[in-house]
DNA sequence: AAATTTCTTGTCAACTTGTTCAATTACCGT
DNA sequence: ACGGTAATTGAACAAGTTGACAAGAAATTT
């Protein structure tokens, strides 16, 4: 009988839940498809009936929900850039409070290349890193904005953190400084097989721990002693 | 009288001339459309119409004379690849006659990252600049091979010469040091603006030299002081 | 001069593309 | 339980895609 008094209010409640759930299942399960799609035959190598195909939906479905084919890819960006710019964050933060200042710059180049390497190697957000390497290299016209407008932010809480670990760099320096770092890393993401295959299977971008350690070492050099000759002999003087 | 007596053989001869030059001129016309649109928007995002449209012949002579989309996507790789890869050898042969170990390295620093550099400015070719850097990162299952064909011997010419520079390195280092330098290029060359935005107009791809200062600095800095600190430790001992 | 090869052109049918529509179903609040 | 709203469905649409063809033009060979 409780069951049966809980009936009008619980009742409603769980359907809800059960038809949102359903709703956004179905929605999840569009953009996970979409994800996979998109990051193996890019923007156009793709159709909305394919993705519709994998995700076992009708192709309406897809311009109910996002309202077409761009409002899909945007929303895969809307779903996953919150992750990685978190753990950015999170890793600046944990640079500032180091004193050393060469250590600093590395935790600053550890924060940004760290949080995507993972996520290249992390099983379902692997297609993300692809979709997101294809973007950054591919800005067409439709879609132009989708980068600055979910991470030139962030990118801009990094030079400032490299700015304030060395003070003495000018503004060239600091920004081809973060254009270097995001090109070797976006490579490195973007990479389906190159790498392996020169260097005979030795280094593979699936292993995270090793990539990192040889990527963060060389780009930390990069910072720290990559200057221009005529800057270089500035400092000096 | 003369004239006529040579009218027989050559005629012909120019008349042959003449065809040819006709022949390979619509040719090249439709190569260099095709490089334009294939560089704005992908290999899918274009179609064979379009660049009919824009090289200004009709649709089948592309199908004539390149067999199909593929092939004139081919095509372009085929007249362009020896190009730059020209360029690379004569930078590693100079490289080769420098006696100083540090010096050596920043010399095929340069003979990997200039000659696109140059192409990315020139306006001729800059299109076939963004071209590579899509088809780097894009490496789709049907035109699989065109990297690999025509840029992996080039790159394992280049990492010898790295080996030889940097006797104590390891196989692994060496890779790596040759991903991240074309990671970085590849991304420069790709950039349609963010790169200039993020740094409000202070750093520009199209300043060969400038961009070119920077980035040879701070990958030399990478390749001779960017090792991880297990290697550092084993080499110090 | 006729035959042949090379090059060029307009057109065609079969097929995808992204999107929209009207109808159908499932679920909510009252 | 019943109207109303949100979610889902299959079908249809207009626009654009591709590769191919046969016929024409130009030039070379015989």
């Amino acid at each position: 009988m409780a069951k049966a008094n809980k009936t009008k209010s619980d009742q409603n409640v769980v359907a809800v839940e059960a038809t949102q759930r359903n709703a956004t299942l179905t929605r999840s399960r569009i953009l996970q498809a979409a994800e996979a799609e998109f990051a193996d035959h890019g923007f156009d190598g793709v159709s909305v009936r394919r993705i519709a195909q994998t995700a076992d939906v009708p192709v309406a479905l897809i311009n109910y929900h996002f309202g077409g084919k761009e409002g899909l890819y945007r929303a895969i960006f809307e779903m996953r850039a919150p992750m990685i710019t978190d753990q950015r964050i999170a890793g600046l933060r944990f640079a500032e409070m180091e004193p050393d200042p060469a250590r600093k710059v590395e935790l600053i180049v550890k924060a940004v290349l760290v949080p995507n390497l993972h996520m290249r190697s992390t099983e379902k957000s692997s297609s993300y890193a692809r979709i997101l390497a294809r973007e950054v290299s591919d800005p067409k016209s439709h879609r132009r904005g989708v980068i600055q407008e979910f991470f030139d932010p962030i990118a801009h809480k990094v030079m400032e953190a490299m700015q304030k670990a060395m003070p003495d760099r000018s503004i060239e320096e600091i920004n081809w400084g973060y254009q270097a770092m995001l090109g070797v890393m976006v490579y490195t993401m973007a990479d389906t097989g190159r790498i392996s295959r020169l260097s005979g299977g030795r280094c593979d971008p699936e292993d995270e721990m090793a990539t990192a350690t040889y990527l963060v070492a060389m780009m930390t050099a990069a910072l720290l002693h990559g200057r221009p000759h005529s800057a270089a002999a500035q400092h000096k003087a």
